[in-house]
DNA sequence: TATTCATATGAACAACTATTCATATGAATT
DNA sequence: AATTCATATGAATAGTTGTTCATATGAATA
């Protein structure tokens, strides 16, 4: 389990960058862990991001894209969620990891 | 462990936003890779990785600022590990959700 | 089918960041 | 103490990216 370092190919390499990068964003960041509350439709996130509707879409196209969330049809507004639970862990375990140093007040 | 998504404070969520952009750059994404193998000192990092010996430092600097890998000092040169397993086990879990999604070839 | 409402998209600009090049620092060895 | 070798740092530049504003799309309802 400690010893994977060396078995990434290149395209795993950008792909993990990607996936990264994405949630090293505030806004996405913030997306993300709405999302890991509940299930939410873009003007949700939007209200509960506080970015504008169209800044909201154009980082959940990016976090589609990335395979980070779903979406689903309901009536006339568009669901968004965590793709799996990979995600949440990541989350989850990178919010440990900060407590745990904690340096922020 | 699925409704933590609320209990964010600011500083946490700058915290673990820069964690992931961090960990988000293919140069200090390999440089993690490479040390989760085995702790090594700047130069070997730096062959390993393939970026100059001042870029390379650069980026340490980063990753050493924000807790995501420690230094000691051994003989001329200084050795970098990763900091604890949270980075790992995020690493980890990151590959594995990559090679689910499968969007490399 | 016409209309509406939610979401998506495109272009452009501002802000951020990774690298390079040059040089400084500083522990270890002589 | 002087020198060397590994690492760190600073300034500058080029490339990347998040937001805004304007507008397009398109499913759902009347």
């Amino acid at each position: 389990m400690s010893r994977f370092g060396e078995a990434w190919t290149e395209g795993e390499l950008q792909g993990v960058a990607l996936l990264f990068r994405l949630m090293g964003d505030p806004t996405r960041l913030r997306i993300l862990s709405a999302l890991s509350g509940s299930n939410l439709c873009v003007k949700h996130i939007s209200e509960r991001v506080g970015t504008s509707q169209s800044a909201t879409s154009h980082q959940l196209a990016l976090l589609r894209r990335a395979d980070l969330v779903r979406v689903a049809r309901s009536g006339k507004s568009v669901v968004y969620s965590l793709a799996d639970d990979h995600v949440r862990q990541m989350l989850e375990l990178a919010l440990v990891h900060e407590r745990e140093e904690g340096r922020h007040e």
